[in-house]
RNA sequence: GCGCCAGUAGCUCAGUUGGAUAGAGCAUCAGCCUUCUAAGCUGAGGGUCACAGGUUCGAAUCCUGUCUGGCGUACCA
């Protein structure tokens, strides 16, 4: 039972009774003063002006229609300017709480996405290079909100978009290509202007060299066909590698090439020349976003008769609706919002409802260590890549790191604070507490204390106790808010906020050794609160771990 | 110039579509281990919510303007 929506069933109840419209919008929530009662509506203050009367004459009589249990609610009260106040029985804590522990790993899950198919695409980085931070931080919000979705119900479809055709991998096939002719010993040759100036093109090189020797060196336009596929292989490997370390696994890889080949990018051209909304001009084929409301028309096809790359970018979205998503989700780095209005507003005039299309950019990375930013990796030398950042500091505390900010802030990631092996690590706080709790229930079995498959759990009374149930039961809800507005880091806080109510129980309230019955119930607690922190980590991709 | 994001404690950030006394972590200071993991717990100090107006019962939150930082603003992706 969720006591939230109960509560609010109750007021709407209460309100069609007194001949006022329910569909009126108001707030069910928890007071941030406990005094106040465990939760709190203000109804009465939403309606006062519609009503033209005193916040606290409609709260009196709201009350009055209120159909109150009395086993479940023990006391409602009117406070300040006309907040409803709602204070619960003790008792229905134990009750809930017996659903969480039958409920096991799939407790905090909920069918509110149920029929329903979303498209989370993330990553998809072209294979042109390593990744780096920003990178990371993508793979890590789309994977998590991906589970978010999974978790609220959806049939979720993970997927990666790239692209290994256009000017970007010929221009890695170039720089390899130079970097090869170098290693042969032609040091002058030159390198491509706006070529990859990172290392890994001389590691790619070198590899080329070792298993090939010089068999390329003429760089015919075969040989740069090989190298560029050579390039491509090479690099999907190793951003793979990477995502597997992060445990990112995705369903869908979808090459940009395909929509060429099955027609589908001369199609969308065939029918926005039908709708009127490209033209030519200057030997190039015209968007017109002016007649969709936006600002300036931009190309699609360039002169030379190469596509750029909003034309793909439609293309792949429609490809994406018509493959019957009820929720397209992409995740951007904040360097591609540019195009974003012009992919939505096409997709609109073609017939499309791009308010299912919902557009995640996050900000980007800044890696620091004692206050001063970090570029270059002390181990390597070489500019920082999210693998030199897993070998420092693992992966539970990336994943972390990564979420644990808003999407839309900028992220600082304290390499100090991420190497720290110690309270100061809020990603250990969290694991301690499911360790802990991992190690009294080993303590019990030991002792041969077994859980009663039937416990009396409203022994729980004190506030230690009642404050932890509280928090365990506000996971689901959680989940479902976390999802709801594509907010890893919502459950994140969350999480830190259970294993505090833990520890403090903990601190407060002796488990084993106590009288048999409160030490079972006490016991069940721990258990419960042991479930909802290892599920609320697997949402987030984090190793529960049972010893620390 | 224009567009998007941000500006909250010394630092990094929350603040649940406007609610009661603005919160957390880190840092600082002071306490708590002969009993289940001290990677823990308790307490203290620390604020002109960038600035100025406006909207109303009520604003960190909404509107307008200004300032500061980031990212965009291609016949690159």
């Amino acid at each position: 039972m969720e006591l939230k929506n109960y509560i609010k069933n109750l007021i709407e109840t209460a309100l069609i009774k007194t001949n006022v419209p329910a569909d009126i919008y108001h707030i069910v929530e928890e007071p941030k003063n406990p005094e106040f009662g465990d939760l709190s509506s203000n109804v009465a203050m939403v309606l006062s002006k519609n009503l033209k009367k005193a916040p606290k004459e409609i709260a009196e009589e709201l009350i009055k229609a209120l159909d109150l249990d009395d086993k479940i609610i023990e006391q409602v009260t009117i406070a300040g300017q006309g907040f409803i106040n709602f204070k619960f029985s003790r008792k229905i804590y134990p009750l809930l709480l017996k659903e969480v522990i039958e409920e096991k790993e799939s407790y905090g899950k909920n069918n509110s996405g149920k029929g329903k198919r979303v498209n989370v695409e993330y990553v998809s980085v072209n294979p042109t290079g390593l990744l780096h931070l920003g990178h990371g931080r993508n793979a890590c919000i789309g994977d998590t909100i991906a589970n978010l979705f999974s978790w609220n119900g959806w049939d979720v479809t993970r997927e990666y978009y790239f692209n290994n055709a256009g000017n970007q991998m010929k221009n890695l096939a170039l720089s390899i290509f130079a970097r090869y002719k170098q290693l042969l010993g032609d040091k002058d040759f030159p390198f491509p202007e706006d070529g990859y100036h990172g290392e890994y093109i001389k590691t790619i090189a070198n590899d080329l060299l070792e298993k090939y020797n010089s068999k390329f060196q003429n760089g015919s336009d075969d040989d740069l066909n090989f190298i560029r596929k050579f390039g491509e292989n090479w690099c999907f490997e190793k951003i793979n590698s990477t995502l597997e370390r992060l445990n990112i696994k995705q369903d869908v890889f979808f090459n940009e090439d395909s929509l060429y080949h099955n027609g589908k990018i001369d199609k969308l051209i065939a029918d926005l020349k039908k709708l009127d909304l490209v033209y030519e001009k200057d030997g190039a084929l015209w968007l017109s976003l002016s007649k969709m409301g936006l600002k300036d028309d931009r190309v699609i096809v360039k002169s030379s008769g190469e596509p750029t790359y909003r034309l793909p970018d439609i293309a792949y979205h429609r490809d994406k609706f018509e493959r019957g998503f009820d929720l397209l989700i992409d995740i951007f780095g904040a360097d591609h919002i540019a195009t974003i209005p012009d992919v939505l507003a096409a997709l609109k005039y073609l017939g499309y409802d791009s308010s299912k299309v919902r557009v995640l950019i996050h900000q980007f990375v800044t890696l620091t260590e004692n206050g001063e930013q970090v570029k270059m990796s002390k181990r390597t030398g070489k500019s920082y890549t999210l693998d030199d950042l897993l070998d420092e500091v693992g992966e539970d505390v990336v994943r972390f790191f990564l979420i644990m900010r808003g999407i839309s802030t900028h992220l600082e990631f304290d390499l100090g604070l991420a190497r720290e092996q110690s309270e100061k690590n809020p990603v250990f706080y969290l694991q301690y507490a499911h360790a802990r709790i991992c190690s009294v229930l080993d303590l019990a079995e030991e002792r041969g204390i077994y859980l009663d498959w039937n416990p009396d759990l409203t022994i729980l009374e004190n506030n230690y106790e009642i404050e932890l149930i509280k928090k365990i039961l506000k996971f689901k809800e959680t989940v479902w808010i976390s999802c709801d507005k594509c907010e890893p880091q919502i459950l994140a806080d969350y999480l830190r906020e259970l294993a505090n109510a833990f520890h403090v129980f903990y601190h407060e309230c002796r488990i084993i050794g106590v009288e048999d019955k409160l030490q079972d119930a006490r016991l069940h607690l721990a258990l419960a609160a042991k479930t909802t922190l290892q599920n609320g980590l697997s949402i987030l991709g984090i190793n529960a771990p049972e010893r620390m």
